[in-house]
Order: C-alpha cells, then sequence, then structure tokens
DNA sequence: GTTTTCACG
DNA sequence: ACGTACGTGAAAACT
C-alpha cells in the first residue's frame, strides 16, 4: 500500500469557504460574536476530503504574511487586491485551532507562499513513491499535478471539487501540468496582478504553448513566427513574459525546515475538538459526535415514554389531554408501500409508542385520530393520512404540517427529514434519520428499543415544540392563509387523488413494447453497419468516438466530460450522415421504452391495475407540485410516437370516460395581471390570440394583417422568453435570429408593453433590498445570490427573480380550483374523481353520464378561483382514454 | 453518487 | 469575459 499525503492551501480554501458562505454570514456566529462561516466550511471541506482519501500524513499550509520573494521580485505581485474583510481576517487564527484539533499539521514560511510549502512537500513525497492529494481554491495550483498527485480545487461551495490529474489538464486544456505555467507567464493573472505579454490572453497563449513547449522554446523560434502586431509585442516583453513565468513558478525546493517525516496524520483529538466546537457552537457538529453544545447538557434533551400494551391501551391513552402530536414511522419513501416500523403519539407530557402499527386500529386510538376536535399536529400530513388509510383510519383534524410549514416558510430547505428541518429552525433535540437509522444498504431500524422509541418520542416532541414559533413566522410573513386556506387543505386533496389513483392498463403498453422492441432492433443493425462495428447507443462517451472520432462529424458542442450529444448537436449533423437521423430515431424510442413502457409497467400495482404517484407538495422553488413513483407529469405529448402512451391511461370502470381541462395561457394572464400593463390586459380582454397580437404589436402590422406563422412562431418564443426572464442571446438561440435580431424584439416588446418592462425592473429591485420575492397569496422565494458578486449566479437569480412570481402565482391558482373542485364534486355527490394534476391541467375520470355536468362546473370552478385583472380561460376535452381526448 | 439526455408544463 | 431562458423526474452510463 502506497502511503497518502494530503496537502491543504489553507489560505485559499479559507477565503473560498467564506465567500461560499457569504449570504449566510450573520447565521454562523458564536456568542462572542466571532464570525463562524469561513471555521465551518473549512472543517466540511476536511470532513469531505477525509471521507474518500485516508492520509498517513497531513499539512495545512499558510501563507505567512504579504512580503514574500515574489513581491519583492516584482512590487506589484498580488497588489490591486481588496483588503481581506475583519469578518475573514478574525477566523484565521481559530482555522489554525481547528486543523491542531483536527490532527493536521500546519506550516508557514515567511517570504513564500503556501503554494510554495506545497509544491516543495509535493515533491518529496512523488519522490519518496506518495499518493499526494492537493486541496485548493485556487487553479494555479492544478500546475503540480502529476502521476502520483492529484489537485483538488473547490468548485462550488467548498466540498465540490474538481480533480485535476495530468490526463485531465490534457483533456482540458491540451497541454500538460507544467505547461500550465508558461501559458499563465504568456497571459498573465489578473488576481496575482502580474501582466503577461501585451493582447495575449488565454486561447493564444494555449495556442503558443501547444506549438512551442514553453516559454523558452517560444524565443528560441521566435523568428518563424509571421510579422505580425503579436509578434511585435512578444519580442518586447520578453524580459516581461521571462519574469511572469518565475512569477507563475511555484517552487518545488522551498527552504522548508520540515519533511514527510514530520507529518504524520494523528486523527481526531476528539475532546480538543469537542472544545473547540463548543467555543464555536457548531452544534450540529456536536450533535455528529454525540455531545452537548454546552457542558453538562446533553445534546438531545432526554425524554420519558410510554411503551403501549395491547391490554392497557384505554387506560394508557385516557391519560392524553388535548393538542396531540403524532408521528406514523414509514421508513421507504414510498409511503404508498411503506412498511410500517412504529409510531408515537403524545401531548407533550406522556409520549405512547409502539413498534405495532396495528394497535392504531384499536378502537381508544382509532377514535382520537378519526376525531375532528382533538388538534393533530404531524409532520407530512399526506404521508400520515395515506399510511393511516391504508391501516383503515380516517386521519382527520389536522392542524400543523411541520413539513409543509417549514417549506412555506423558506423553499430552499426543504429535507423532508424531521431532524433536518428542525435544525434549520435552530431546534435540536430530535436527531436525523440518517443519524439514527444509518445511510445507504446500512440503513435500518435499530433493533434497540430504546434508540428507536427515543427518536420517535424526540420526533413528536419536535413538532409540538416547533408549531408556536412556526405558527408565529408565518404570522410575520403574512402566510397564515396561504397556510391555513390553501396548502393545508390541499394535502387532502392530494391524498386523495394520489390513493385514488389512475388505472393504467398493462397488456396496451406491452403491446406497444414489443413494437417498439422491434425497431430498436432494426435501427440498431443500420446504426452498426453505418458505424463499422458494434457500440454501446446509449453510452454517450462512445457514441461520441464513434461520431466525432471515427465518423470525424465537426463537433459542435462540448459537455464537461466530453463530446455533446444532444438532440440539437444532432440535429445540426443531420445532414452529414445517415448515422445522425438513425440515432435521433433510436434515442426517441429508446427513451419510450426504458421510462415509459418498462418504467410505468414495474409501478403498476397488482392489486388494483393502478399508478398511484406522489405528489411532492414541499419541494419545489416556485410553488408548483412535482410527481414523482412515478412521474405522471411528463408522459408524452408532443410527438405522435410518444403520445400513444397515453392510450394506456383509462378509466377505472366500465361505462366511465377521461375528461380534462387546462388554463389557456395562464402564466401570460398572470403576467398581464401583475404587471398591470394595459396593453397586454387589453389583448385578454379582446379574446385575442396572444401570440398573434404580441406579433403584431412587435413587428408593427397592421391590425387586420393575417400573421404568418412565422412571425407568430417568434412572437411566441418572445413570450415564454419574458416570463422566463429573458436574454438576447437565449431568445437567438431558440429562434435562430441573430443576437442583434433577437435583441431588436426585445426592445421593441418592452415599448409596446412598458408595464412589463417596469415589473421586471421593480421586482428584481424589490428582490435586492428585501432578498426575497412573492406570489399573489404571499408563497416566498429567497434569492440568496440576488447581489451575489458572480455575474452568472447573480443573473440566475434575477431572472428568478422575474420568473417566480409568475410561474408561483399560476401554481397559486390551480392549487385553489384543487381545492374547490373537490369540494364540489363531494357537495354534489357526483362520482367523478379528480386523478391528475400537471401544472395548468386538471385530469378526471367520471361517468359518461356525469360529462355534461363537468363540462360546465370544471371550467367554472376553474375560472373562477381567483379573480384577476384579466380573464381565465380554460379549455375541456374527454374521452375514452387519455389519448383520445377531443373538445 | 454524478453526468447526460430527454420527457413534461 | 462572463454564459445563458423558468420549473421538474427518470433512465442509463460512468466513476
Amino acid at each position: 500500500m502506497t502511503k497518502q499525503l494530503l496537502l491543504i492551501d489553507g489560505n485559499s480554501i479559507v477565503f473560498r469557504a467564506f465567500f461560499a458562505m457569504h449570504s449566510q454570514i450573520d447565521k454562523f456566529t458564536n456568542k462572542d460574536g466571532l464570525h463562524t462561516a469561513a471555521i465551518y466550511g473549512f472543517k466540511l471541506m476536511l470532513d469531505h476530503v477525509l471521507d474518500s482519501f485516508h492520509p498517513d500524513a497531513a499539512l495545512v499550509a499558510f501563507d505567512a504574511g504579504k512580503v514574500t520573494f515574489r513581491t519583492k521580485m516584482y512590487g506589484d505581485y498580488k497588489g490591486g487586491r481588496n483588503k481581506t474583510p475583519e469578518e475573514l481576517t478574525e477566523q484565521l487564527p481559530y482555522v489554525r485551532q481547528l486543523v491542531k484539533a483536527a490532527g493536521l499539521h500546519s506550516y508557514e514560511l515567511p517570504n513564500y507562499e503556501a503554494d510554495d510549502i506545497i509544491g516543495t512537500l509535493a515533491k518529496e513525497a512523488d519522490d519518496a513513491g506518495y499518493t499526494t492529494l492537493i486541496v485548493t481554491g485556487d487553479r494555479d495550483l492544478t500546475q503540480l499535478a502529476s502521476d502520483h498527485t492529484t489537485v483538488a480545487v473547490t468548485h462550488k461551495g467548498v466540498t465540490e471539487t474538481e480533480h485535476y490529474t495530468p490526463a485531465h489538464v490534457e483533456e482540458k486544456l491540451g497541454i500538460t501540468p507544467t505547461q500550465i505555467i508558461d501559458m499563465k507567464a504568456l497571459m498573465g493573472d489578473s488576481s496575482d496582478n502580474y501582466p503577461g505579454v501585451t493582447k495575449i490572453g488565454e486561447k493564444t497563449a494555449l495556442r503558443l504553448v501547444k506549438q512551442f513547449g514553453s516559454v523558452e522554446g517560444l524565443y528560441d523560434h521566435i523568428d518563424e513566427l509571421k510579422k505580425s502586431k503579436m509578434k511585435e509585442h512578444l519580442v518586447e516583453e520578453e524580459d516581461i513574459a521571462r519574469e511572469c513565468k518565475t512569477l507563475a513558478t511555484i517552487l518545488r525546493d522551498a527552504p522548508i525546515k520540515i519533511g514527510l517525516a514530520d507529518l504524520t496524520y494523528q486523527g481526531e483529538q476528539t475532546e480538543e475538538l469537542v472544545d473547540f466546537y463548543q467555543q464555536m457552537d457548531f452544534k450540529s457538529f456536536l450533535k455528529k459526535m454525540n455531545v452537548a453544545p454546552e457542558d453538562g447538557e446533553p445534546a438531545v434533551a432526554p425524554i420519558e415514554y410510554t411503551e403501549l400494551d395491547a391490554d392497557q391501551l384505554a387506560q394508557q391513552v385516557g391519560k392524553l389531554k388535548g393538542p396531540l402530536s403524532f408521528y406514523l414511522e414509514m421508513p421507504v419513501a414510498n409511503y404508498h408501500l411503506s412498511p410500517f416500523a412504529g409510531f408515537v403519539i403524545g401531548d407533550g407530557q406522556h409520549w405512547l409508542v409502539s413498534r405495532d402499527a396495528e394497535l392504531l386500529k384499536q378502537a381508544p386510538l382509532k377514535k382520537l385520530l378519526e376525531d375532528p376536535a382533538t388538534m393533530k399536529n404531524v409532520f407530512n400530513a399526506k404521508g400520515q393520512i395515506v399510511g393511516l388509510h391504508r391501516l383503515g383510519i380516517n386521519l382527520t383534524g389536522v392542524d400543523f404540517d411541520l413539513l409543509l410549514a417549514s417549506y412555506l416558510l423558506n423553499t430552499n430547505d426543504n429535507s423532508n427529514d424531521l431532524g433536518k428541518v428542525a435544525g434549520e429552525h435552530d431546534y435540536h433535540n430530535v436527531q436525523t434519520d440518517e443519524e439514527v437509522y444509518g445511510k445507504g444498504v446500512k440503513r435500518a431500524v435499530p433493533d434497540d428499543d430504546t434508540i428507536f422509541f427515543t427518536h420517535l418520542a424526540n420526533k413528536a416532541r419536535a413538532i409540538l415544540d416547533l408549531r408556536t414559533p412556526l405558527y408565529d413566522q408565518l404570522k410575520e410573513n403574512q402566510q397564515m392563509p396561504l397556510y391555513t386556506d390553501i396548502e393545508l387543505p390541499l394535502t387532502r386533496v392530494l391524498a386523495q387523488m394520489e390513493m385514488t389513483g389512475v388505472h393504467v392498463d398493462a397488456q396496451t403498453l406491452k403491446n406497444m413494447g414489443s413494437k417498439l422492441k422491434e425497431r430498436l432492433a432494426e435501427i440498431e443493425s443500420q446504426i452498426y453497419e453505418e458505424a463499422g462495428e458494434e457500440f454501446n447507443i446509449n453510452s454517450t462517451k462512445q457514441l461520441g468516438h464513434i461520431l466525432f472520432e471515427k465518423l470525424k462529424l465537426p463537433v459542435i458542442k462540448k459537455t464537461k466530460t466530453g463530446y455533446s450529444t444532444a438532440v440539437d448537436v444532432l440535429e445540426k449533423l443531420a445532414d452529414r450522415a445517415p448515422i445522425v437521423a438513425q440515432i435521433l430515431e433510436y434515442r426517441q424510442i429508446a427513451k419510450l421504452q426504458s421510462t415509459y413502457i418498462t418504467g410505468l409497467l414495474k409501478v403498476i400495482h397488482s392489486s388494483d391495475q393502478k399508478i398511484h404517484t406522489r405528489y411532492l407538495q414541499t419541494l419545489t422553488q416556485t410553488g408548483r407540485l412535482s410527481s414523482v413513483d412515478p412521474n405522471l407529469q411528463n408522459i408524452p405529448v408532443r410527438l405522435p410516437e410518444g403520445r400513444q402512451i397515453r392510450r394506456a391511461f383509462v378509466p377505472s370502470h366500465q361505462g366511465w370516460q377521461i375528461f380534462s381541462s387546462d388554463y389557456s395561457q395562464v402564466e401570460l394572464r398572470v403576467l398581464a395581471h401583475i404587471t398591470g400593463d394595459k396593453n397586454l390586459q387589453e389583448d385578454f380582454k379582446n379574446g385575442e390570440d396572444i401570440h398573434a397580437s404580441t406579433a403584431r404589436r412587435i413587428f408593427h402590422l397592421p391590425a387586420d394583417a393575417a400573421i404568418d406563422p412565422n412571425m407568430r412562431r417568434r412572437a411566441k418564443a418572445v413570450n415564454f422568453g419574458i416570463v422566463y426572464g429573458i436574454s438576447d442571446y437565449g431568445l437567438a438561440q431558440r429562434i435562430h435570429v441573430s443576437r442583434a435580431q433577437a435583441h431588436e424584439f426585445i426592445q421593441n416588446y418592452f415599448h409596446e408593453f412598458p408595464g412589463v418592462e417596469k415589473y421586471i425592473h421593480d421586482t428584481v429591485a424589490y428582490a435586492k433590498e428585501h432578498g426575497y420575492v412573492e406570489t399573489i397569496t404571499h408563497r416566498r422565494r429567497y434569492l440568496p445570490d440576488i447581489n451575489a458578486k458572480s455575474f452568472s449566479r447573480r443573473s440566475f437569480a434575477e431572472r428568478t427573480a422575474m420568473n417566480t412570481p409568475i410561474q408561483g402565482s399560476a401554481a397559486d391558482i390551480i392549487k385553489i380550483a384543487m381545492i374547490r373542485m373537490q369540494h364540489e364534486l363531494e357537495q354534489r355527490q357526483l362520482q367523478a374523481k379528480m386523478l391528475l394534476q400537471i401544472h395548468d391541467e386538471l385530469v378526471f375520470e367520471a361517468p359518461k353520464e356525469e360529462i355534461p355536468v363537468l363540462q360546465k362546473l370544471v371550467p367554472q370552478v376553474m375560472d373562477s378561483a381567483v379573480k384577476l385583472d384579466v380573464p381565465l380561460k380554460v379549455d375541456s376535452k374527454f374521452g375514452d382514454t387519455w389519448y383520445d381526448l377531443k373538445k
């Protein structure tokens, strides 16, 4: 076994950690007011690294100070940098404490940078036959990559890293790691503030290095370059280039006073680490080590519980008073199928637990759960309703749902784990399921009663303890009506839809499957013939090799791991080789076969021939639902071949039909409403074809002109673009026009719809000031990146700021409609059942005789769900299967 | 577990 | 120079 060495670039990691967590800077302070985010992030990184890399020796290198041999050489080295914020520098001494407690050595050397210490030790390790991992936030260190040294550069936060090996550098840049030095010498480095050669950027530098091998090689052959401005610069600035190379070169022989023998990794020093965490107030780390945040106090406050006894049930349950907390443990995420591991019920005074869910069927407990007057507090009401329904119990009287309330308060922390959710609200008297049950293959409900029952009781207690603080926050955010009148009632509607399920005819799918299988075999052999060999067509790697290396087709787009073979790329290549069209057809059919034929067949319940999806009500950032196990919101419809899948979705009774109503352009109507734009509102009020009228306006066509379909298509793309947060580049890509032209379309749009332009401006400004945006029902989305330094992250947050109120308000509207719809069906004692929600569409099954009722009722309920400044329009269809829907 | 691709609104 | 339209989930290959 070769020995392993871990080298960490201390300053750069701390710096990265600080800025990665900058948006939460105020959340991370200890009792003394010390900022701790960078320290925390550093430990996260360390744990992540040590998860997969087990060093024999480890060192964290730090910069000793501002003055180094490089600044002496070149006065402006690293000049012009902003002063490091005090909130960061105050953390540095503590990072060193942490490093020590974590069992790693640290080192710094006056006059040298951390890079040089790392370079020197990596060299020593290479010579001694070690395997070395360097962790840094600085790309410059990739020059140290070698056969035995990998450089991990932090990517997004601090735990995601990109691993640079010589092969990876070759693939990304086409040069060796040491040639990175030559490249940087020529192009310069703006953050280290050395100039490189005038007018030479990354692309030119790379080309020259590839051609001549190095800076020295370049100047040896400088005469071979054709006369050009570039050559002049190179000749004139030879001294600069050579000096920059020295600046860019990390030393491999710095006069360090330590060696590999001094770096033995000690492992965590438990006591020291606990003391440190307590000083820093790192509750989650302490909890992981199962130690108290304060001395003497246990990590999780103790709790007493009583195990239920079938013979004494009535007496035990009789002690419970007032609002109850209830939790039925289903260890498998799919609660339609999960076994029951146990349950807890209690009132804050008494906690009753059992592993035997059958006890719930007994009268004292069943009565309590079904009594609307006994207030129940739960976590994930929908799952509990479904689980109890399987036990023949109709859970009623749910008041507080911790999961739902927490989601409304902040969609960003939307874990399905009670312990994690509680932690988000600074409540630590309950562990996460992962901590108690383990993860992966090892995950299991513990045999030990004390451990399991304590965890259950802690969960029930957490629900009750968090009720008041979360309600207070909802009130403060004006979100109580959203919770009480929309989300909580919707939970019951969704539970009902999931339990009803949708009938899917397996035979129809199987028949389609065998036809597709034949067709797939045909295309497959054609593809192999064109390719001249057999390969796995599903493998993008192998496919890329065939298309771009063997057949030499032009490379249109690259992904970070290789050639892109996505549809838009293949479409551009289609007329160059027949194999491309065959691959496109293969892909289409393979997708149908795997996801929609075999995928759906797998999830039809044998008991009732139905599919029971789960709607996730607390996942999306906008307030939409999502659907899993399986996803019934993406059943094919656009292409005729895929659409056939819908033939398998049939009513569950003879003489019934499928009925469906959808909102027409609901997002654009919402846009018209919330922007208050008079022209857009006018067009909707006049019942115009909105894409046509948009075309008329932005292309300045006369009112009575016929709209050429191409113009309508473009206007439609502009409308979509506005809703999504437009960019000229994106629009240009989509409708195949120049960027300048796309820009003009957008300008015209804003000119014609000034209210929309103002709205976009105001919404982004609101988000920047408050840190969040809202929908018409005060659904809130926080945008931590809205003031980010990074252009792309900030831009993304800005686009979401404009899109979320629109997409989210549309989601609000259909949710209200669903609640009213369910109410109407029950009130009128109709047999019709609501089956599916697909964002702007509701699908029902109903006896034929009820179809005329639905034709009136459903659109009426849907278009009156909320009162907007423009009308809502609803279209309905029905037929014998989901495929056959007609007006 | 991550990446790529593709199905939907 | 950045890096591109918003929101999702599932399958397969690859690591």
